[in-house]
DNA sequence: AATATTGGAAAGTGATACTCTCCAAAAGTC
DNA sequence: GACTTTTGGAGAGTATCACTTTCCAATATT
């Protein structure tokens, strides 16, 4: 198919395709003579994969370029793979205090948890931790715990869950599942918490929102 | 104290404080003469809590606005301040099919939960299963069940764990907490699909992130 | 008197993600 | 074979966001 058919299955402006392939998100199409080239239904693909990255999960495009790379890469191990997909949905600038950090270790030694040593997982926690305490509302320790619980679930749900297929259909399963994945949570914790506030304050919003 | 001072106590810039005042973001500080204005904690805390929102919780400004005003509004009851809470965090551009907003809202009425009928969450919720499906990779509903599970557990310590104490207090930790743990979790789950991929794999990550 | 700081406003900056305009080569149409 | 349309490619332009810089005249401080 052309350029044009391409647009019109996934709803991407013929001059986005062009932006995407220029900027290495979409491989080049193959090369019939000089001003065409044919795409097939891999870039309908990446292309729907990129699309939702973005729209779904708030990725910029320099993160998806990360993931997309990385699910092309061969010789990853899958378990690697894991690692490279959280790198991308990590924002970049990290800082913790030792005492945080040191409460992040504790946590998940008590746990048990087989977590990198220097995983960047573990600042990123710590940093939230800490942004928590400078604005003077600390999380509480049962609460955190609660939050570790929930998050064991959910993390074993996910990789129990992960196919069991073709290197390249598990390695994009993974990525997908990890990427989308946080909205789907996000939304069903403001659910859950609507459910338990309608409960606590027995009131039902009546009001719109913002 | 004067904004040089203000500054100094929250590592802000001058100039950033005053475009913050300028946004309407932090409220003018007492005018002492023409050329002159004093600021006070509130004002350190108002603004440690933008950065927090900012740099931790990844909302926009328009949105750490929504979330300040509802904070501000002493009128709203406690129930629907966490609505106005959950309005900030949503990406504003929402669309679902009816499929999965069928499936959404049977779920969440096999599960008994009280959720407003016409709940925007509902419909991110909806979208995020839209995008699944449009990359070809659908929610599993036992995963999505998981999910659902470890929600309501996080949902329900959430709203336990709201402080009992004055109504700017109680207020300002749930809209602290609804928007610094979302960080705080997705940093747990993704530490937990670490820690379950290791042991399906039995294997450690060496490899340096990305 | 000299220097520094303030509030306020306008203009400039850098990053992100497109979107538009232009081009000449090629393909399809009559 | 003339004419229209489409293509790939590249560059420039646009909109938004979150600042940052520059300027000002009015005070404060020394």
């Amino acid at each position: 198919m052309w350029i044009a058919e391409l647009s019109r299955q996934t709803d991407v402006p013929v001059a986005t395709i062009k932006y995407y392939l220029r900027e290495g998100l979409l491989p080049a199409g193959e090369a019939v003579g000089a001003t065409r080239a044919r795409y097939d239904e891999s870039h309908v693909r990446r292309l729907r994969l990129i699309r939702a990255l973005v729209e779904a999960g708030g990725l910029t495009l320099a993160r998806v370029r990360d993931v997309l790379s990385a699910v092309d890469e061969e010789s990853r191990e899958l378990h690697d793979v894991l690692g490279a997909a959280h790198g991308a949905l990590r924002p970049d600038k990290l800082e913790a205090t030792d005492e945080s950090l040191a409460r992040v270790n504790e946590l998940l030694a008590d746990h048990g948890w087989r977590v990198d040593e220097d995983s960047l997982d573990r600042v990123l926690l710590a940093s939230a931790l800490d942004a928590l305490d400078r604005v003077g509302h600390p999380l509480d320790p049962l609460l955190l715990d609660s939050y570790l619980m929930a998050a064991e679930q959910v993390g074993d749900a996910d990789v129990a869950h992960l196919p069991t297929g073709t290197r390249a259909e598990t390695v994009e399963a993974t990525v997908v599942i990890t990427a989308l994945g946080a909205p789907v949570l996000l939304a069903l914790r403001r659910l859950a918490q609507q459910n338990a506030s309608a409960h606590r304050y027995n009131a039902v919003r009546t009001r719109p929102c913002l």
